[in-house]
DNA sequence: TCCTACGATGGACCAAGTCCAAGTCAATAC
DNA sequence: GTATTGACTTGGACTTGGTCCATCGTAGGA
């Protein structure tokens, strides 16, 4: 069931519940959870769960390259299992959820050299911003 | 001076030392300040002004559309007070560092109906990110 | 110049996230 | 199967960024 699992065991990182659980919870579906979502699922599974201990297993995930974080509000980042295929996200204004989209056309190539003001630029990450089905109704 | 002061003004903003400060503070260079730099930069001229009065006095200026707010990290938020002319940001992963740009191209453009998912979409920003001249350095 | 509604104050409060000392346990070695 | 040990987990204190609210002050109109 979880490639995510077995990538890691690969890597040799070191199973444990806790570590297992917070991978599990993420590998589901591919929608956005915060820490917090995260915690609250796990905890489910694993009741002792500690919020520390979901927060380090995330920070590691992100440097690991498996999970990405998405900041688009300056409220709680969000963990997005979709690492392997690029792509970029539309958010909600209403409600805050958020969507993976694939667009065509690459932003880097956009950016001219006269526009990098020195900078090594290495990627461009493109929010698109709308209203959801529910709240363009609401 | 400022464009900004005398717009605000035409615009029935009651104006008060606080509010002027938050303004001029924001008017100088096109940098992009946390709301804590705004309060230090505003305590130099006007000590008594407070936090409070700091996040109200943006917040409004955000709602009236005279300046931007940027997430781009999850940490603080970032104040833009270029909204005159639409734009991108350009963000050091080392030191947070925001320059804005303006590439060629049009992201909405590049997202095809099929993946808008019924959204109203308004909006695409871009956010490139890499290193500046200083943190390629070290 | 006086009034009054709108704005400012600061201190309490909240949410998200980090840190740390002590305890636990997965994986390796025997 | 057992011992060992360094990496992992815990929970509670702490930090940061931000909001709320009752009270006080003042800009701007009459």
């Amino acid at each position: 069931m979880s490639d995510l699992l077995d990538r890691l065991r690969g890597r040799g990182w070191r199973m444990t519940a806790q570590r297992r659980v917070v991978a599990e919870v993420l590998d589901g579906d591919h929608i956005h959870l915060t820490a917090d979502e995260v915690l609250a699922r796990a905890t489910t599974r694993l009741p002792e769960i500690s919020r520390a201990t979901v927060y380090n297993t995330l920070g590691e995930l992100v440097s690991l390259g498996e999970v990405i974080e998405v900041a688009t509000d300056g409220r709680a980042k969000r963990y997005d299992p979709n690492a392997h295929r690029p792509h970029h996200h539309l958010v909600c204004s209403g409600c805050g959820t958020i969507r993976d989209v694939h667009p065509g056309g690459d932003p880097l190539a956009d950016l001219p050299t006269s526009e990098r003001f020195g900078f090594t630029v290495s990627e461009a990450e493109v929010t698109y911003r709308g209203l959801c089905p529910d709240c363009t109704r609401a």
